[in-house]
Parts: C-alpha cells; sequence; structure tokens
DNA sequence: GGAGATTAGTAAGATAGTATTACTAACAAT
DNA sequence: ATTGTTAGTAATACTATCTTACTAATCTCC
C-alpha cells in the first residue's frame, strides 16, 4: 500500500505527472528527455519513474519510426499501452440494451446490442454474459464498469428508482449486485445524464467544459447538465426532470399543462389527432407517428405546423426558465423529437424572443449511442484516478 | 519559491496537513503528539513543523491551563494565532456600504458602514479610506480583499455589468483598481451571490455544503446558488436572474408578466394600488408601502391577501421550476420581501401543491450583513489557499 | 571519412525530508 | 521513592529527488 505521507506519495504524484503528460501528448509518443521536459522532473527521475511504468506494462517503447530527420541522438519514444485498463459500459435502454468494452483511451474495442428483457433482473443477467462474452480474449478483464439505467439512481440507497419502463429495480441493489460479478469500480447513473456526458465528450474540441445541458425529448423528457466538466445531480439526484415542469399557473380547479403534456412524442401524436379533430387541415392520417409528422412539416401542412408551433414554444419557455436559472452556454436536444433539426430551430427562433442572449442549440449527432459514450467518459475518469497508485503500487 | 515536484513539495504537503488538523480542531488546542496522531506524521517531522510555523508566527504555545488531570507529562499546546492574516471584506449595496476586517477564523474584527455615494468610483475612494482606517494597528495588514458589488462581475473584462444603481462602472477595472491599494488577493463578486454563501455558512453546522440557494427578494429579484460548497455562475455569469422569468408564455401581441412584475416590492405596492383602485377592500391607503403592507397581511385584509397572494403564487411557480431544473436541498429567501416569514409560509403553501417533494424554504435571519459575511467565507478560502505555502517558503 | 555539434540517456554523489528507534523529560499514582 | 504514562528530542537510516558530469548515438559540415 502506498504511503500518504512520506516520499512514497511524492513517487506517486511524480509518476501521475509523467502519465498526465503521455495522455495530454496522445497520440505523439514521448521520449523521457521530453517528458522531463514537459513535466519539470529531472532525467534520472522521469527514467526511473518510466523504467516502473514499464515494467508494469502502462508504457511501452514505440517500435515504429524511431526517429528520424532530427539531430543529435535519436531519443527511445515511449506510448501508453492502449490495453493496459479495460471497461465495461453498458446503457440500459427501455427498448435497447448497448454494451461495450472500452480501452485505456475510451476506444470501443468491442460492442453488443440486445433487447432489453421483460425486467430488470433478466436484462442484467443478459448483460452480465454478454460482457463476460465481450470480455474474453482481452488479458486482465476489466477495472471500471460504468452502466447507465433508465431512471434516477441513488447511491445512498443503491437503488434504481423511477424505472418506469422497466419493472423489478425495485429491490435490487445494483452495485452490489455489479460488485459480485466485476472485480472493478462501479458506477450506475441515470442515462440521461450520461447522454449529457457523451454528447459534450463528442463536442469538446470545439467547446469550454462548463455548463452544457442536454435534453431529450422522446417518450418522456428529461434533462443532464454538466458544470465544470461534471455532471450535476442535485440536492436529491432529481435535477433536470423538465417533463414535469409548468406551463404556466395552474389557476383554481384546473391542473396546468406541463412540458411533456406538449411537447413529448405520445403528446404531439395525440394533440396532432386532436388538431385534425377539430378540423385543421392535413394530408396526414389522424394517427400518424412523430417521424411522419416531422416529414410533413417541410410541406406547410396546417395542423402540423400548429401541433409543432406548440411544442416548440413551450419547450422555448422551458429552456427560457434553464437559461435564467443555470445560464448554460450550449444546450443540445436529442431523443425522437429533440433530435430533429426542425424542431431544435423552431425552438430557437421562440427562445430568441424570450431570451436577451440566448444559449447555442444543437441536435444531437450521436443519437442512441450518446448515454453509452458518456459512460465511456466516466469510466476512464474512474480508471485515471487508480491508474498510477495501481501501476506503482504493486512493486515491492 | 516552493519546488513543486522535489521534496520541498512534499514539506508544503505535511505543513498542510498540519494545519488542517489545527483549523478542524479549532477552538481545542492541540499538543505536537496530537498533531502526529491525527494527521499519521511522525512526530519529529511534525515538531520540525511547527517549529517553522511558530517562528513564522501562524502557531504559538497556548498560555491558559498547560494541561491538568490527565495522567503523563502534560503536552505544550499549540493554537493558531487569529491575528495571523487579515482580510478587508465589503458589500457594495445601491443604499450602504458595509465595511468589515475579519482575522483568521473570520471573525470580524472591526465593522464601518456608511453610504453609498453618487457613483461608483466615489463610493470606491470611500471603502479605500475606510479599511485602511479599520486596519490601523493591525500589523502586517491584509493578505485578501473580497468586495461585492450590486451587478454581474465579469473577470475576463475586470468589469461590474447591470449596476444599475450605481453608476460609474462601466469603465471601471474594479479587480485592477483594488490591487493597486492593497497588496493582497482580490475577489469581487456579486452581491446575491455572496449573500447565498452568507447565509449557507450561517446554518453549516446542521446543513450539508451542496445544492442551497438563496433567493432575495426585494427591489429587484435575484438568486444565488452554491453547488458543491462553490458558487454556481452559469456560463456567462448571469445564472440566478430569477426576476426576468416569465410567468406563462406570451400570447401573440401580449407580452407575458415577469416574476418582478409581480413579486418585486416596488410590483407589490404597484399591484396594491391598483387593487384598491379596482374596488377591493383595504384599511390601507392606496400607496402603503411594503412593510405596511405585510403588517395588515395578519388581519386578513382584502387587498393585500389578494397581492400577497399574486406574488407568493408566482414565486412558487419559479420555485417550482427551479427544482425540477436545479433540486436544491433548501431554499433561503431574504431581501425585504423575500426575508419576511408570511411571504416565505405562503410560498412554501403554493409550492406543496405544484412539487413533489418540495425542498425546505427559510427566511433569511442574517439580513444585511449576508452578503459581508459570505465575503468573509470568501476571503478565508483565499487565505487559507496561501497560508502555508507562504509560512514555509519564507525561510531561507 | 573524421571532427564537432546536438540531443538522449546513465552514473555517482549531494540534498532534503521523512520514519524508526531509542532516549530523556515531566508529571500522576501508589 | 518507585513505577507507569505520555510528551518531546536525538541519532540514524531510508527514500526519492536533483545536480553534475559523463557516455551514447546520430547529424552536419568540412
Amino acid at each position: 500500500m502506498a504511503e500518504s505521507s512520506g516520499s512514497g506519495l511524492l513517487r506517486l504524484l511524480n509518476g501521475q505527472r509523467i502519465v498526465d503528460a503521455l495522455f495530454a501528448a496522445h497520440p505523439s509518443r514521448m521520449s523521457r528527455a521530453g517528458i522531463a521536459r514537459a513535466t519539470g522532473l529531472s532525467k534520472p527521475t522521469v527514467s526511473a519513474l518510466v523504467a516502473d511504468f514499464e515494467s508494469a506494462g502502462l508504457l511501452r517503447v514505440s517500435e515504429e519510426s524511431p526517429s528520424s530527420g532530427t539531430i543529435g541522438r535519436p531519443a527511445a519514444l515511449y506510448e501508453l499501452v492502449t490495453s493496459a485498463r479495460h471497461s465495461v459500459v453498458a446503457d440500459i435502454g427501455a427498448t435497447k440494451v448497448l454494451v461495450g468494452v472500452s480501452d485505456l483511451f475510451g476506444e470501443l474495442v468491442a460492442e453488443h446490442e440486445f433487447t432489453t428483457g421483460p425486467d430488470a433482473r433478466t436484462t442484467l443477467d443478459h448483460l452480465a454474459e454478454t460482457s463476460t462474452e465481450l470480455l474474453r480474449g482481452i488479458a486482465g478483464g476489466c477495472q471500471a464498469v460504468c452502466v447507465g439505467v433508465p431512471g434516477i439512481y441513488r447511491p445512498e440507497r443503491d437503488r434504481v428508482e423511477q424505472a418506469l419502463n422497466l419493472p423489478g429495480f425495485d429491490d435490487l441493489a445494483l452495485s452490489a449486485w455489479l460488485s459480485e460479478r466485476f472485480k472493478a469500480t462501479i458506477y450506475v447513473e441515470n442515462d440521461v445524464n450520461l447522454a449529457a456526458l457523451g454528447e459534450l465528450a463528442s463536442i469538446r474540441d470545439e467547446q469550454t467544459d462548463s455548463d452544457f445541458a442536454a435534453i431529450s425529448v422522446g417518450t418522456g423528457i428529461g434533462m443532464g447538465m454538466v458544470v465544470g466538466g461534471d455532471l450535476y445531480r442535485g440536492g436529491t439526484g432529481s435535477a433536470g426532470e423538465l417533463g414535469s415542469l409548468l406551463l404556466s399557473a395552474p389557476q383554481s380547479g384546473t391542473t396546468a399543462l406541463t412540458l411533456e403534456d406538449v411537447a413529448s412524442a405520445p403528446s404531439i401524436c395525440k394533440r396532432f389527432g386532436r388538431a385534425i379533430e377539430k378540423g385543421l387541415h392535413s394530408k396526414l392520417d389522424a394517427n400518424a407517428d412523430v417521424p411522419e409528422i416531422f416529414a410533413a412539416a417541410a410541406a406547410g401542412d396546417e395542423a402540423v405546423s400548429w401541433v409543432l408551433d406548440e411544442a416548440a414554444a413551450a419547450m422555448a419557455l422551458a429552456v427560457s426558465h434553464l437559461c435564467l436559472i443555470a445560464d448554460p452556454i450550449q444546450i443540445m436536444f436529442g431523443g425522437g423529437v429533440g433530435a430533429n433539426p426542425v424542431f431544435v430551430k423552431a425552438v430557437e427562433r421562440r427562445l430568441s424572443k424570450l431570451v436577451a442572449a440566448p444559449p447555442k442549440l444543437t441536435a444531437s449527432t450521436l443519437g442512441r449511442k450518446a448515454a453509452l459514450i458518456g459512460a465511456v467518459s466516466i469510466s476512464l475518469r474512474l480508471i485515471h484516478e487508480s491508474l498510477v497508485v495501481e501501476m506503482l503500487g504493486d512493486q515491492p
């Protein structure tokens, strides 16, 4: 075990700096002299630590192109070993489950998809089988597991709540269950939150980490927020329940409409049907589905544009609240309704009339895989946290 | 200067652990043997560091009660020197400026209040004079300055924006200005945000750090949020602008009411006047002020209860949005309207009908001093960050 | 082809800080 | 007075670092 105060701590800290420098430089490789320059450590110190990392299997000398064209003695270029750590990532959706195995850099080296089972337990059994199958042939197994669930996960009780689409979560200690099957760090998170992380990870090049929101508009409406690079969960873990947001104050007697009553996929279909009954003109059938409705939007269909306008107006109002309260820099829309650029444009148009400096609104580009990619980004963090300690600690 | 990789770093880290242990134990004093037990460091290491801290003036042997009643050799008990560091804190309000000097533990050792001048520059000059006056007799001057301003502070431009009540901020580089006058770390922050920190600090015993909101309802309506112990500012620094929140979607042609149109102090007075004109019954004059209106609320005055109900309903709707988006654990109301328990109770009653699990709502107990106390908590953080480095770095 | 320049990496010794062990100091209880 | 307990110090060893000086390997220029 690593000491926490003596010079062993110093070794860990300096080891972390070296690993950080190598991750920052990825995919370029670095010589030990280069690492010394980048970290400020002395060359002998770097050599000693790199030797330890190499014998622990985290680093190796790159085979190809042993430098060329430069003056001076050619360097031995080191690179991180991609396969030094693996993690299992999964997104348990209402209809499908995505499973993957990610390497040290978050590349998915194996993937699989299966249909969600009748209840949570069967689905999880299937998930466990699939992941051991995907891990076959990977030496060392996995060191981290991150699972997205279609409900609110409460770490203090180790329970998934409000997973309405998938029964059987009520008395299932999910983290404990996973710990029994995987000898790894376990992380469970709401799928919408993971999707927010995933969407952010996919645009991080052009964008700062801070204050990003991803709104999913499909069967239900949910939101994940990333604040300063970390997920924001709120005091009771239920931040971002946008669907229940009231569109106006309830008058005495009447119950007010919620955002979900107007802008979710089922509501849009229902309201379209009612618009037809009320006599609005449309080429479509009264029970058209969301893709059909969106397809007809371009053609200037009367009932369609009325329904979509209402949905966009409601969403714009909700987003205006979000801007005044949380002031995100960018908002990304996903889900069956939200990922449609027509919808995003309509919201954007209306939002500009409600808010002085509206944030950037974009449509999701990742689709279903957003949560899985978010799970990768969490599992990477878990692995990075323990990497150096484990690599340097095992030497006697 | 302290090395960042060599053994000097280790010394700093261990020094920090000792100081942290002493702060955590405050106001009890600790023996060196006790520090060694608490930190896991060895006794000689603790002795060496404590000796350095003592000669730097951060620690001293407590005079009184050199231990008694216990078995064994009596310990020399060490305590932090309260006056080792001082900070200047100020809250520049629209009508008054509060200035104080705080010691190492955040106790205010000097305080002063003066009327806000005609413009920012005059007020700041007055502030600088006052604080040098308050610092007279304090050896070493101040090491940190935290100033609350009635507007949005943008660090990247070093400007205070939207300070509508106090002209002259537009082309004033406030941090730079303060840096010229104080040889100390400077921090400028919105006053509502500081008030949130202050209110949180005053209840921290019973409450976790996380996800606390303070809503100020007075001339305007603003909110400060604390997330995980840190202020939340949003992407452009303007999170918490609750006053502009729309109470309903604007219909074509009409502009919708904002929260400030219904629940701010001026709006309440205006709407009360109109209620009288409309013929609602009241004992009060049509141009009654907020304290009078609240005083009449208990008596069941018709016009008064109509106006306050409307204000509370609007605030409850806004708070319901806040809960669904940010899910705070506790919300504290301050300001001329908000600090009134009658108002808070009314909001609470209405909120319970809008949200399934409403957070705890409370009325501010700090009043005007909230922002000043928040400034103290920021300045303490600034001082703690640099304390050990400065204390151990100055020895050759 | 050889001398010099240039960069990578290693070896040896110095330095700083910590932990361990064993000691002395100071007091209470018996 | 003796014994036991706790606080603190002294001496030494250990760990990990840095510095300095060296060797190694290549390119360039003559």
